[in-house]
DNA sequence: CCTAGGCCTTCCCATCATTGGAAGGTCAAG
DNA sequence: CTTGACCTTCCAATGATGGGAAGGCCTAGG
């Protein structure tokens, strides 16, 4: 079958497929005379391993181990218990920052609350260590930030601040 | 201060500096004749808010968002939850998605523990879907997969799998 | 046989935030 | 004046994925 077809089956794109070939995560397919890529059932169920190990979190690299144990039945069990623990920890420690800044969050935003729409909101307090804002805001762009500007044509810059128009970033 | 003192002081890299500047986040810093950036206290106050804000998990886009409203004494506070808010949200997601993750392999890994070391891991076999490892291999590589590589030890299978003259796409 | 259009091929680019390095200019101390 | 620490800009790479261009292949319908 063609890739499309592999890809369908297993779940994982095309594209991904060559470039999991491209850096040695499975074998070069073999190819038709016409130059396309020809898989077989053993290579969906191939890429079908690779798929749920990446939809469990695991690295390539990790997978890469993942599949040279899984084609040797021996001595397999340990190992393999070895590498999901490891990576387990790796997903708790991933998690705890993230429930970690929740809960900075959360916190924030309740005192926000409470101070009522009147006050300044903590959370802000918080971000600036208890400054005032700046005087200048950000202006003037180059790269831009993606998904936010516009035009912009911030001239010359003799202004000490561009109280005029739109400074930044519009969006 | 130049830019090392400013990076010091913020506790955000000289490099992201440069970047943050060069994509409008923060204004373009003033210049001494030398063309070194030339930094002030409450360029260093922007810095640290920029990096508390990225602590907190917040994406670029979002933190501009807030620089501004930081610049905004006026109506801050609910627009200030609103932002926290839609972001703790994403961060919900993204912990739930880990610790679903997480929740799977546990299960796995226990399930793997009672089988003892002789069976088939169990973990194995659900990300085979119970099919029997492919006869071929991941062999050959090309762009390398980060961190691993060379030592390789698969000698013993050299048969014939590589029928097709062609190898690794290699560039 | 010819053609349309759907699939395939390779190659390049972009993401997101960050780090690394090269090549060269500047500054301060010895 | 030299040295070494710092600065400047520019380019590249990361990890995993998607987007798209330019061109080749295949198949069904006329």
């Amino acid at each position: 079958m063609n890739i499309g077809q592999a890809a369908k089956r297993s779940g994982v794109s095309a594209k991904m497929i060559r470039y999991y070939e491209s850096i040695g995560l499975v074998p070069s397919a073999d190819r038709l005379e016409s130059g396309y890529r020809d898989y077989a059932e053993d290579d969906v169920h191939r890429l079908v391993f690779v798929r749920r190990a990446r939809d469990l979190g695991f690295s390539i690299p990790r997978i890469q181990d993942l599949l040279e144990l899984w084609g040797n039945t021996g001595r397999s069990n340990g190992e393999v218990r070895a590498l999901a623990a490891s990576h387990v920890s790796e997903l708790e420690a991933q998690a705890r920052k993230i429930t970690g800044m929740i809960g900075t969050l959360r916190g924030l935003m309740t005192s926000c609350e409470r101070a009522g729409h009147r006050a300044h909101c903590p959370i802000m307090d918080e971000l600036a260590d208890h400054h005032r804002p700046p005087p200048v805001r950000p202006k003037a762009k180059a790269r831009t930030v993606a998904g936010r500007q516009e035009n912009d044509t911030r001239g010359a810059g003799s202004e000490t601040v561009g109280k005029s128009g739109r400074e930044v970033v519009g969006r």
